[in-house]
DNA sequence: ACATATTAGTTAGCAAGCTAATATTTAGTG
DNA sequence: CACTAAATATTAGCTTGCTAACTAATATGT
C-alpha cells in the first residue's frame, strides 16, 4: 500500500471553476465570457474560417455546445456564418471586423488574469505542469473515444 | 518579449470537463455523478455530521449550488439533514447507512478512472503537478475574495 | 433591550457543458 | 443508378455551476 493516487480530478476540476469564474467576471463588461473569447481565440488564427465542427474540435466542446455560442456570438456581431460552396453541409464561421477589434480589447483582459495567478511561481514548473495536463488530456481523450467504439 | 504566459486556464478547464464527463458516465448506473461522489467523500470523514455551508467551503461550491445536491442525495435516501442543537439556523448533514455503503462502492470507480488516467506518468511529477495546482487555487482564491471586499 | 448587521439556508433564474434525436447533404456500395 | 451509411448542423432537454434576492435566526452595539 505505497499510496493511494490523488484526486486529479477533484484539484483540476476546483481550479477550473475558479478560474472561470473569475475571468467571466472580468470579461462581463466587454460582453464575453470565457467560453466565448476562447472561440474567437481560435477564429483569429484562420483567415478563411473554420467549419464548426472543425472550431468545436479545437476547442475541446461538443456540437450543440458550439452552435449555441456562435448563435450568440452572431447576434453580438462579432463572428459571421457563411455557407461553403463545396460542401452545403458546412457553414464557415470567421471573425468579424468588429469581433477582431474586440479580441484584441479583451485580451488584456485575460493576459491580466494569467499575470495576476502565475505571478511568483516558476516558469519551468509552470511549462512542466502544461506538459503533464496535456498528457493527462489526451490520455482520457483516448480513453473516452475507445469506450464509445467498444460499446458499437 | 520573452515569453507570453501559457494559457493555463484553457488547459485546466478543458481536462476539468473531460475527467467529469467521463467519471459522470462511469458514475451513472451508479445513481451518482463526480459533483455528488464528492460530496459523500467530504462527509464520511465527519462522524457528526457537517453544516452545509461548511460542507460547500469543503467541496469548494456556493450554498445554493450545494442545496440542489444535498436535496437529491437526500431523495435518493445517501444522506440526511437534521436541525443542529445549538443553532436553529444550521442544518448538519449526515451520511446514512446506505450512502456509506454506496460510497464504498463508487470509490471502487472513481479510484479505477485515476488510475486510467494517471498510468504511465511519474508520481513525482503528478505530486508537483497538484502542489502547483493547489498553489494557484489559493492564490486566485485570495484575488476573488480581495475583488468582493474591494468592491465594498 | 432593541435596532441593526451578519449568518444559514433557500428559491429563482442564467450560463455553458452534455446526450439524444432530427434534417439535410455527401460519400460509398450493390 | 439506387440505397444505405456517414457527416454537418441543429433542436430539445438534462446537469451543475453561478449570482441575486428572500426568510429565519443569531450576534452586536448603543
Amino acid at each position: 500500500m505505497t499510496g493511494a493516487l490523488p484526486n486529479v480530478g477533484r484539484q483540476v476540476g476546483l481550479l477550473a471553476r475558479l478560474w472561470r469564474t473569475e475571468l467571466d467576471n472580468r470579461l462581463r463588461p466587454h460582453g464575453l465570457s470565457q467560453a466565448r473569447w476562447l472561440l474567437l481565440l481560435h477564429l483569429a488564427d484562420s483567415e478563411t474560417g473554420l467549419a464548426q465542427l472543425t472550431l468545436a474540435v479545437l476547442a475541446g466542446v461538443t456540437g450543440p455546445t458550439l452552435v449555441r455560442q456562435i448563435d450568440q456570438l452572431e447576434t453580438a456581431g462579432f463572428v459571421q456564418r457563411r455557407e461553403d460552396e463545396n460542401d452545403r453541409r458546412v457553414k464557415r464561421v470567421t471573425l468579424t471586423a468588429v469581433g477582431r477589434t474586440k479580441l484584441k480589447d479583451v485580451d488584456k483582459v485575460a493576459s491580466a488574469l494569467r499575470a495576476d495567478v502565475l505571478t511568483d511561481s516558476d516558469p519551468k514548473e509552470i511549462e512542466a505542469m502544461m506538459a503533464l495536463l496535456a498528457k493527462l488530456t489526451r490520455r482520457i481523450e483516448t480513453l473516452s473515444s475507445s469506450e464509445a467504439k467498444g460499446a458499437a
